[in-house]
DNA sequence: CGCGTTTTTGAATTTAATCAAAGAATGTGG
DNA sequence: CCACATTCTTTGATTAAATTCAAAAACGCG
């Protein structure tokens, strides 16, 4: 149930028994939501952390005019919202992409985790660190990027992160989510990135179409990205 | 000497005189940069986090092709690559805008507080979590917001963090850095923010020159940016 | 004072947004 | 299972925003 959480964490530190019992043991309720639906919104009272277990889910901030942008996508595995257990308040709304299972996760019991297991607490504390570099990439790409770089970059960047759940291959990936959800990412208009993407398809690059990544070129779609997964800390660090 | 971190920290949440002298003890050596150096590289292993006690430094990050992207700026008081503690290495690069003086605690103290001090390490934790929040925010106004609204949004959230530290007013504040570094927080070319610049101050509302902040209209400068302090956690919440 | 950097301005170009509308896919209720 | 409605994708034409290129003026430092 909650492998792909082992997995990702596992991916990049040593989790005993002992805290992956605690881990087990923090989580609460388990429940599905619909896809498009609101999860959280910005400015309310967390008393949980939401772990995200199937689908995918993102944050964003609108703007008064309704333009939205997306922060971050988050993948099975996730822990999209483990920093509102410092922040108790959140600065961003979440919302569902897909139809998604999420398991609850008391800050009581994440409370007891920093009293009692601090090499499990540096855990999760990168694990926020990663997202945080996550955000960094993300505005190098909405400040410097091209269009097609962004777009490639973002299709790169899902790859690298589905495929340490076991959710992506060389070759592709399930992404169902609408160009207009990759337009709020990219900060670009859906009808720029409909452009884009048409131009990766026709330069053999890649093709997403209903819901799915076909990567023609891995190589051509990382290096017209940008992508170096450096800032994904691939690699295990002992803290 | 570290009274303005205490201050940033005590604006957020109570820290016990034990708490203090934790974070006293975990303090090294203290030395002073010029402005406009390399402080680390990107991808460099850390084994020390930096407190910055005075002066302004950035962090950034680089395409292929020279253009850079700062991510964030970091006034006194703030402990701009805590984050390195879990992260080791840093997926971007730090140097100074004006000459600083740093405090340099080294990842062996902080562990120590991770170990003895869950509470402390709970706040250091939310600490990391706010530079998330206001990588978010950036990534809103490099995605979504007009030129005009960007440079807006900065000098009012510059404004904002300095006056926590007791070095902004409601009329203005010391900025010393070129409107090149300007450009490179807001992902536009200098030339364009030297027109938005000139149309803010034209309309009455904010000047930018010689390396000062002056606020004409703090009403207007907020509200041409959009800017809502709540994304920097401005009240105090227990944790 | 003189040199290098930064700021400022103008003109031309490029990129992306906007506006508009036709097709394709998806979902729903009958 | 089909018909219809809705949403999403795709394309073209036009407009707007920001970049690029160029050069003069101002500033800051040694």
């Amino acid at each position: 149930m909650i492998e792909a959480h082992l997995r990702r964490l596992r991916a990049r530190h040593s989790i005993s028994d002992a805290e992956e019992a605690a881990i087990r043991a923090a989580i609460g309720e388990i429940r599905d939501f619909p896809a498009r639906g609101t999860l959280v919104e910005a400015g309310e009272e967390m008393s949980h952390s939401m772990l995200l277990l199937k689908g995918l889910i993102c944050r964003y901030k609108d703007l008064s005019d309704g333009q939205r942008q997306i922060t971050q996508v988050h993948v099975p595995g996730d822990f999209p919202d483990l920093h509102s257990f410092t922040l108790k308040k959140l600065d961003h709304s979440i919302m569902t992409l897909t139809p998604t299972r999420i398991a609850f996760v008391p800050h009581a019991n994440l409370n007891v985790i920093t009293e009692r297991y601090p090499h499990l607490t540096r855990v999760y504390w990168f694990s926020t660190n990663l997202d945080a570099a996550i955000h960094r990439e993300w505005e190098l790409s909405l400040g410097r990027r091209t269009a097609l770089g962004r777009c490639a970059h973002l299709l790169a960047e899902f790859r690298f992160r589905l495929e340490v759940v076991g959710l992506a291959t060389k070759n592709g990936y399930d992404l169902p989510i609408s160009q207009i959800d990759l337009s709020e990412c990219l900060g670009l208009t859906p009808v720029h990135v409909n452009r884009s993407l048409r131009r990766l398809r026709e330069d053999g690059i890649v093709t997403f179409r209903t819901g799915r990544v076909v990567i023609h070129d891995l190589a051509r779609l990382e290096e017209a990205g940008e992508f170096d997964p450096a800032y994904l800390y691939p690699v295990a660090v002992p803290i």
